[in-house]
DNA sequence: ATAATAAGTGAAAGTCTTTTTCATTTAGCG
DNA sequence: CGCTAAATGAAAAAGACTTTCACTTATTAT
């Protein structure tokens, strides 16, 4: 984990945002989660407390995503969800396909696959997703059913 | 390509589904396009000829894909395609970030891939997505700008 | 071939998520 | 402390998708 809270409020501050309580609020409960949010999420943790609307968090959201505080992770389901930052840790996802549980997974070792498709398409490749999707040992354990969807 | 549009039809009526003018309309849109397509896209090549409407074409894609006929593809900007299926043709994308051209990656060779995730996290591993992002030749010839996303 | 019927369709209304508008408030500066 | 641009909240709007319901049609059994 390279960024901090700290961190986090001085780049704000570096890209002339404002430090406001309702975007600390969302920094926090974002740096409280290892895993992905969906706006509403984030917004059911802040709601009784403090008051912020939902409005906000979609709009502290974009300021994060543009400040590079945080990305954007749309899963296979079509939910759109958001992660701070790591910088320098590349890394995927696993998703359970059962619970919906959402594990990072470490480096992937594709260099060479992005330079052979590189060489084959004539593409510049920038960056790459890995998502992966299966079922979780608690899952396993209970013997619950997999929705059995296949990506293709 | 493995499933042609005589095998489509035919599939549907096996698993019990009708076919009707709008269904033989959607499949041969879907069957004319290499690329994904979302239902506003579908919906806007029918459109002016055959009357169909678009709450058809979301209905008619939900039967292809409880059929197994195409799949679903939630894009890393949010929206949501289809792509007749191609059994036996596991493949990946690349997408180009200036213009949004999609085409298809062949094999990818991430079997070691998964066999290490799954002896490290516990997961039965059942499927994965690989979407590469990069600037297609055209777009590199026009030196036009990525939108420099980067993902996470 | 035709009638019966279960499935499919279109239009309109309804959801759900996200965005925009606009009046009010506030963080950060001098 | 006061100014000003930026940020916020509420409400309305937009967009994508789903549901409801009355009507139509593809299939089947006659």
């Amino acid at each position: 984990m390279v960024y901090s809270y700290k961190d986090i409020l001085a780049e704000l501050r570096r890209e002339g945002y404002k430090i406001t309580p309702q975007r600390r609020a969302i920094i926090q409960i974002m740096e409280a989660t290892e895993s992905h949010m969906t706006p509403l999420e984030i917004y059911s943790r802040t709601n009784s407390s403090s008051g912020i609307s939902l409005v906000t968090i979609y709009r502290t959201l974009d300021t994060l995503e543009k400040a590079g505080l945080i990305c954007q992770f749309n899963t296979q389901s079509g939910h759109t969800s958001y992660l701070l930052r790591r910088p320098r840790s590349h890394h995927h996802h696993l998703v359970c396909s059962v619970c919906g549980l959402v594990v990072n997974i470490g480096e992937c070792g594709l260099e060479e696959v992005e330079e052979r498709v590189s060489k084959d398409t004539g593409f510049k490749i920038v960056s790459h997703t890995l998502d992966m999707s299966g079922v979780c040992p608690e899952c396993q354990k209970n013997n619950r059913q997999t929705l059995g969807r296949d990506f293709c």
